[in-house]
RNA sequence: GGUCCGGUAGUUCAGAUGGUUAGAAUGCCAGCCUGUCACGCUGGAGGUCGAGGGUUCGAGCCCCUUCCGGAUCGCCA
């Protein structure tokens, strides 16, 4: 016999069926069983009557969980519906069954939303891929690329692949590296993106180009960052900005609405790089609340207390955050807690203001004031009774980061944000580039590759680290799930931002030599961006952790507990690629 | 590289101040049970307390080292 339905799709309107699936559950009742049999599409409930057929009783008498089996039976109402489950009002009158697997009881129960240790869990992988939820999650997976592809191929886009081994280019994240046999001591690397492809492929005239792939970056894991990830990645000739944009927001809004039935209003929000900052102290703001930053420096550029006015002279800046109506929950403890929590962000410490529900103020702060500058700040902050203002003092790129995360972390202690929304936004104009302390020397913040703002070409020349790009980030909900920028294409533009960033002629010829080639014969103007798909399903999906949506994810040391990747490997296979590994002690 | 959290039956956890034979729930095994759906009832098995060392009359608990997992800072063009 052939399977005729899926479990989860069976209706009463379908006679006899034959399924075929794991037991999930086997519930004996006497001479009356009654078993569910699960696959990928739901559960259904079985019926076995030893009134009925003797020999099929026995056998579903030896029935376990996750044994894989296959029945033939007649669908009928049940006397009983089960609302949990969507076969809830129907079972099938078992008549023929076959054990066609045997199964060890699982290390963990294969049932939804099981709070098993993640390790146990990645080590058994096949197991917890059995679970519902985290089918449901692939799933969802697979229908977002689906309709990824479906969307940009309608817009006149060719998937194309590109290689995964290619020439190591040591600017930005640490390269994976693949040792050549052919070519001993030297090295593939495996790619960080697709980008310099997918440039060429423009120059070549592919006009439109997306790609579902794998890109690797060595470095740390996050709960949202995995070394091998996979991007959704696009570019297109002859566009501006507003064309990339206009596009992608479409995209997003048919993606979610098909997907997750979300209406998302377009176009998105616009914000450029500095106002986000100026607002949020962070280049991927979550506007799902308020709690904007108010800058007090003005108020308190000569205050007596060093800690400010030191600060606002070296060029620095005094910013608040108000946390409305939370004053009274904002003991000593807690506050506390929030200044050891923003001193993990480099800040040297916080100061706060309570206004306490008789006007009085709670401070370690106000004694070191003078009365002009409290009045100061309680008129910027717009601070009523019941309100405690946080405050950060200190060289901007510290205020920002401690003072944005402070506003995350505020909001999250006080449930302060609202998860049914989907708040998407761009932001834009990019610094160009950032001075690396380590190195002394600019570094491209997006890639060397972003063209400059046409207004800000002159800056590269007289303050570089003025100059704004054509980059732009898509924001959705405090994370960033993708970016891009229009690309330079014009050499000499390229040349010059090469040696900006201090590359000398020949260093730029030796590693993107062949870029500068194609571009002697002819490039469109060309731009596009690339989505981190794993990040874009994780928030689709409400996922804790990026792993919950890979289907093999690796672990925080990199590792993959199910395979034990990476493993040592024999010495043969060194000597053939002419390796010597020198172990540190 | 740094900081913090965790590791005790198959699983999820409890185990104040160090003190007899380390418990619970669930799962598992056996028996009973004809409308269950977290089925129920009776009984049973199940432990290198992550590993190694130390302190102590005595360590799951204290100390040191180490392994594993997680969060996070740095890092991630």
């Amino acid at each position: 016999m052939n399977r005729t339905h899926m479990c989860g799709e069976v209706t009463i309107n379908d006679g006899v069926v034959t399924l075929n699936g794991w037991v999930a559950k086997n519930r004996r009742l006497g001479g009356l069983i009654f078993a569910q049999l699960r696959d990928r599409t739901g559960i259904i409930q079985l019926v076995f009557d030893d009134q009925s057929d003797k020999v099929v009783f026995e056998l579903a008498e030896t029935l376990k969980t996750e044994y894989v089996i296959e029945i033939t039976g007649e669908v009928r109402e049940r006397s009983n519906v089960n609302a949990e489950i969507k076969t809830g009002t129907i079972e099938v009158f078992v008549t023929g069954l076959k054990i066609l697997s045997e199964a060890e009881t699982t290390p963990f129960y294969i049932e939804e939303n099981v709070d098993t240790n993640e390790a146990l869990r990645l080590k058994y992988r096949y197991l917890d891929l059995r679970r519902p939820d985290m089918q449901e999650k692939i799933i969802m997976r697979h229908k977002v690329a689906k309709f990824t592809r479906d969307y940009f191929d309608q817009n006149g886009f060719l998937e194309i692949e590109t290689p995964m081994l290619i020439k190591s280019t040591p600017e930005g994240a640490r390269d994976y590296i693949v040792p050549s046999r052919v070519h001993k001591g030297h090295f593939y690397a495996l790619p960080q993106s697709p980008q310099l492809y997918k440039q060429l492929l423009m120059v070549s005239g592919f006009d439109r180009y997306m790609q579902i792939v794998k890109c690797f970056r060595d470095e740390d894991l996050r709960a949202d960052r995995q070394p091998e990830f996979t991007q959704i990645d696009l570019e297109m000739s002859f566009v501006d900005i507003d064309t990339v944009m206009e596009l992608n927001e479409k995209y997003l809004k048919l993606l979610f609405g098909e997907i997750l039935g979300v209406e998302v209003q377009t176009p998105f929000l616009r914000l450029p790089y500095s106002e986000a900052m100026d607002r949020f102290g962070s280049d991927k703001p979550d506007t799902r609340f308020g709690m904007e930053f108010v800058d007090l420096s003005d108020v308190l550029a000569n205050a007596e207390f060093k800690v400010f006015s030191g600060a606002i002279n070296a060029g620095g800046s005094v910013r608040a955050i108000v946390a409305k109506g939370f004053g009274s929950q904002m003991g000593r403890k807690v506050l506390d807690d929030l200044t050891e929590y923003v001193k993990t962000y480099r800040a040297k410490g916080m100061a706060w203001i309570v206004v306490e529900e008789d006007d009085n103020l709670r401070s370690q702060i106000t004694k070191f004031l003078s009365e002009d500058e409290i009045a100061g700040i309680l008129a910027k902050t717009e601070a009523t009774a019941g309100d405690a203002i946080l405050i950060i003092a200190d060289k901007n790129e510290i205020v920002y980061d401690a003072l944005g995360s402070l506003r995350l972390e505020v909001a999250k202690r006080y449930d302060l944000i609202d998860k049914s929304k989907y708040n998407f936004l761009w932001v834009t104009e990019f610094p160009l580039l950032e001075f690396d302390e380590e190195n002394e020397r600019y570094v491209a913040k997006h890639h060397p590759f972003t063209s400059p703002m046409d207004e800000d070409i002159d800056l590269l020349d007289s303050a570089p680290q003025d100059a704004r790009a054509k980059a732009y980030d898509i924001v959705l909900n405090g994370s960033e799930i993708g970016g891009g920028s229009i690309r330079i294409f014009n050499s000499e533009l390229q040349s010059k931002m090469f040696e900006v960033l201090g590359l000398s002629k020949e260093e730029a010829n030796e590693k993107f030599g062949f870029l500068l080639e194609a571009f002697k014969y002819g490039v469109p103007p060309h731009g596009g961006m690339a989505y981190g798909l794993d990040r874009l399903v994780m928030l689709m999906t409400n996922s804790e952790s990026i792993r919950d949506v890979i289907a093999f994810p690796k672990v925080q040391t990199a590792a993959e507990l199910m395979t034990d990747a990476p493993g040592t490997v024999d010495m043969k296979q060194l000597e053939e690629l002419g390796i010597c590994v020198n172990l540190p002690d």
